[in-house]
RNA sequence: UGGGGUGUAGGUCAACUGGCAGACCGCCUGACUGUUAAUCAGGAAGUUGCAGGUUCGAAUCCUGCCGCCCCAGCCA
């Protein structure tokens, strides 16, 4: 490929109005109309139309035009022009066309209904599509949100192991060898660890992939998915909720405020985006249970709320909500018992409207030895793997709470998105480990 | 893992009670100087998921297997 003058992007065209440009990008339309043909062009930064007249570029030009496929690689000579006919109000009228990686005539993806399954074997090529970029910078404005979030708030960001000997969550974990240290297993929560940094750190938080190999096959789960993570010292549980709703808050209004365009490709209805504002409701779980039951859920007190007793009981609201203080036997090992009642933990699920379900768990720690080497014992976990996390609570214990958001859950929600598997660039899933 | 559904052209789907394998989109060829998922004319394109069975005859009925989707459980 030659080397020429540095490309303008199309998302600079308005300020280079009437002047001479090149772009560099891929074909994702042609239509000809014989001597005069419109070809739309992606270069990461927007789309623009380029139109080419037969009698104006040079013979080979229009030869080469001829040969343009959808996804072909092109970089284009021509003014750019205002034009209220062209679809970003700007066009490129060319004079020179360079074809700098052909594409065959069998690109699979079209602008039409496909299956998810054809979608996810080729997604390696359906994130080039308008509605995934859409998600993609949705995702990434979410990330940012995240990090400033925390940065503003004096927080530290402390990267926690993804392989780890067994500790953590009870549910299946997806195992390797690790030379003469017997098996490692990848992290389905960096939160033990966020909790030996707060008690150096204060104010911590993890974000990182974590990984979950239950079996299960459904709009909300996924085997690879990135979790924030944050753990904060002296915080109770109600500190830890007035947290949260201020970081799911500020976290949808960032993506309202800077990705509006996307959320509109998206079709998104904003105006439920915009109602997203703390204090989110608290309902006591044993609240709850009476609700639901009133509502002719068979739910009985001490059961964890099923996927069709949250979306029951979230009806009654158009915020997230919050419900506290479960069962002890529903819960981890490690959330601090309720003083108030001990058949219950400090802790409190985050449910999103629309039926998005549980976007954050989040808990007081237990922060008393004796009664967290008891609940060690009573579920059965090997004392010997939590000797370090145990010492937590030797050496000056302090009261402490924090969180776990779902980030492919969140940006599920705040897309509007029927199914997790799109809300990251390459979902690992059951049966899903490529492309 | 359990329950329900589904599998036909590159894609999305039709095909009545078992009776000639179809449509649209895309692709190819041609026409067209302002198209917006252009339009018009023509064309190519199939081991009906796989294996077996019933039948004069199977995409269709039966058995087994496989893939995928939805729901549930688990969770974020």
């Amino acid at each position: 490929m030659s080397k020429k003058s540095p490309s303008t992007r199309i998302a600079d065209f308005g300020a280079r109005a009437g002047q001479s440009v090149d772009v560099q990008g891929w074909v994702t339309h042609v239509r000809s109309s014989g001597k005069i043909a419109f070809v739309v062009i992606r270069d990461g930064s927007g789309t623009a139309q380029v139109v080419l007249v037969k009698t104006e570029v040079q013979p080979e030009v229009w030869e080469r035009f001829g040969g343009l496929t959808q996804e072909s690689c092109v970089r284009l000579t021509g003014v750019v022009r205002e034009d209220k006919r062209s679809p970003g109000g700007f066009e490129l009228a060319a004079s020179d066309l360079e074809i700098l990686g052909t594409s065959p005539q069998d690109y699979p993806i079209q602008p039409k209904e496909h299956g998810v399954d054809f979608l996810l074997d080729h997604r390696h090529l359906w994130l080039r599509s308008s509605r995934q970029r859409a998600i993609a910078r949705v995702r990434h404005e979410i990330e940012q949100a995240i990090r400033d979030f925390f940065y503003e708030r004096d927080f530290t960001l402390v990267d926690t192991p993804i392989l780890t000997a067994a500790i953590g969550e009870r549910s299946g974990l997806f195992a390797t060898e690790y030379f003469d240290e017997g098996t490692a297993y990848l992290a389905q929560t960096g939160q033990l660890y966020g909790e030996a940094a707060a008690a150096a750190l204060g104010k911590i938080y993890c974000f990182g992939p974590t990984f979950r190999a239950e079996k299960s096959k459904t709009r909300r789960h996924l085997s690879e998915f990135w979790m924030i993570e944050p753990e904060v010292a002296f915080n109770d549980s109600e500190d830890n909720m007035r947290l949260q709703e201020d970081f799911v808050s500020y976290i949808v209004a960032r993506a309202v405020e800077r990705r509006r365009p996307e959320l509109e490709e998206l079709e998104r209805d904003i105006s439920k985006l915009e109602r997203i504002k703390p204090p989110f409701p608290r309902v006591d779980y044993s609240d709850a249970v009476k609700t639901l039951q009133a509502k002719g859920s068979s739910i009985t007190w001490g059961d964890d709320l099923g996927a069709e007793d949250e979306t029951l009981l979230v009806a009654d609201y158009d915020t997230p909500i919050f419900v506290c203080n479960y069962p002890k036997e529903a819960k981890a090992f490690y959330m601090k018992e309720n003083p108030a009642d001990p058949r219950t933990v400090l802790c409190n699920d985050c449910l999103a409207p629309e039926g998005y379900g549980e976007i954050i768990g989040g808990s007081q720690r237990e922060d008393d030895y004796d009664k967290l080497l008891a609940r060690i014992h009573e579920e059965k976990l090997p004392v010997d793997a939590y000797g370090w996390y145990l010492d937590l609570r030797k050496y000056g214990t302090f009261v402490h709470s924090g969180f776990g958001l779902g980030l492919e859950r969140t940006v599920s929600w705040v897309c509007g998105l029927p199914h997790l598997r799109e809300a990251i660039a390459f979902p690992r899933m059951m049966n899903r480990l490529r492309p």
